[in-house]
DNA sequence: CGCCTCTTTGATGGCCCTCAATCTGAGTGG
DNA sequence: CCACTCAGATTGAGGGCCATCAAAGAGGCG
């Protein structure tokens, strides 16, 4: 029987968001972004960024302020939650190293949308909007990396809309709990942890539900023995099980 | 009094869908995807092009098929819908001339997802997958502009998600007509007519509700006398009126 | 060990879906 | 031109999912 207490220590905050020169050279060049470009390339690219240490839980950018930056994840995991004035917020994405923030250059931007924190202590690289708009230009082949990438995002998005539009919410929290794991997941005693941590109230805020739902709904999963969970922690055990719950669109 | 039945005909099928080859050449050098390129290299552009007309409620791509073409809307309005296995369509989409979908030439994606009906009767610019992704790389202008479109998709449909997760059904509804009012809205005698022929059933695809629903909310819009509407049309008649349900997020 | 936040569980209510019947108006063929 | 036909739209009644309100339980951190 899975026991909710865990004994266990998820350390989903390890320390490899030591932010070095030579590491942010690294983190660059092996940034989805920059594909394609030669080592050269990269090194011109690399001195128009600059890069900031966050600790977990720090805001690495608010809704409502001037949107200046381009921001690249070098390493960590950032959650971006668009705040609604009743106040029910909307987590957007989850995103990891290589993945980008904030300003794409778009020009009617002004301010920026989304609030964007820190889930775990991290590096972030970023740029002017500007300068990243002529690495662009100039870059060719970085123009098409971040068009696949966005192109990506945008269909992520997609079925997001299809999850809000047409199914209930255990389905969507099923179907978030895989991605979830496909995408930060770590081998654990546990089962398939979600090396990262995120309370109710974030799953509440990905699924477009309530946190007392989520808990309810989670709950369901662990007596069903589908799921491991604890304080701010999620391991997935059975595969399969959630799969058959959240339908049949999964990876 | 706003009359709900309708003495006027809100005739939405233009006939400016006639594809000839000049005016694909047009069509080409207005689309967004292709601004900064020079005359010489649209029309080298061109010849990867084909054209296609389209009557109104013709499938134009199905879900499920091969993803070989990526397409652009030359003239006239398409929709894209999202079909679910227990029959929940959801509308993610209504393009318009310059806009594209199908394949943006992304290698996993074996097949659509989305069906691609033709709202009105339209012509559609087609290329092979490949062929679009070589401009690209040929084109970084192209590349640069297809990037700020895809990127503004995006932020679109991080609203919609925002919306679907926080917010009810005549909030959606007021928010989803202001919208479709901005982007194909004409001047009309029984308001600002939205100039493509929506039934009820779409507005309910477009905004995760049910079309009882939505009926039931539109005639609460009729009687407060901020729309007009009939089979297949509405016309918005109080902005204001509309913008005070949707919300403080409208153009 | 105690505090505080996160989580869980219960009771209640409302929004929206479901089912069903009627109404409307656009297109068709006589 | 008109009656017919049928898809689309409207309206009502009832029920279910999920939000809301409330309170107790549990894990982490000092």
């Amino acid at each position: 029987m899975v026991r909710r207490h865990s004994p266990i220590t998820p350390v989903a905050l390890r320390s490899a968001a030591h932010c070095s020169i030579p590491e942010q050279r690294k983190l660059l060049g092996q940034s989805p972004y920059l594909t394609g470009l030669t080592e050269d390339e990269v090194n011109q690219v690399q001195r128009t960024f600059q890069q900031q240490h966050y600790d977990a839980g720090d805001f690495i950018q608010k809704a409502g302020e001037p949107a200046i930056r381009l921001s690249i994840v070098g390493a960590g995991f950032v959650k971006v939650v668009r705040p609604t004035m009743d106040g029910q917020d909307v987590l957007l994405d989850i995103l990891g190293p290589g993945e980008h923030f904030g300003s794409l250059a778009e020009l009617g931007d002004a301010s920026y949308r989304e609030d964007v924190v820190a889930l775990t202590d991290c590096c972030i690289l970023y740029t002017n909007a500007d300068n990243f708009h002529e690495i662009l230009q100039r870059f060719p082949a970085a123009a098409l990396s971040t068009l696949e990438l966005v192109a990506a995002r945008l269909r992520g998005a997609q079925s997001s809309i299809e999850h809000l539009s047409a199914y209930p919410v255990d389905r969507r929290v099923s179907s978030t709990l895989l991605h979830l794991a496909a995408k930060i997941g770590r081998v654990h005693e546990t089962g398939f942890l979600i090396d990262v941590p995120l309370s109710r109230q974030d799953i509440a805020d990905m699924t477009g539900a309530k946190v007392e739902t989520v808990s309810r709904v989670l709950s369901d999963f662990r007596r069903r023995g589908l799921i491991a969970s604890g304080r701010r922690w999620i391991a997935v055990i059975d595969r399969e099980g959630l799969a058959d719950i959240a339908g049949s669109d999964m990876p």
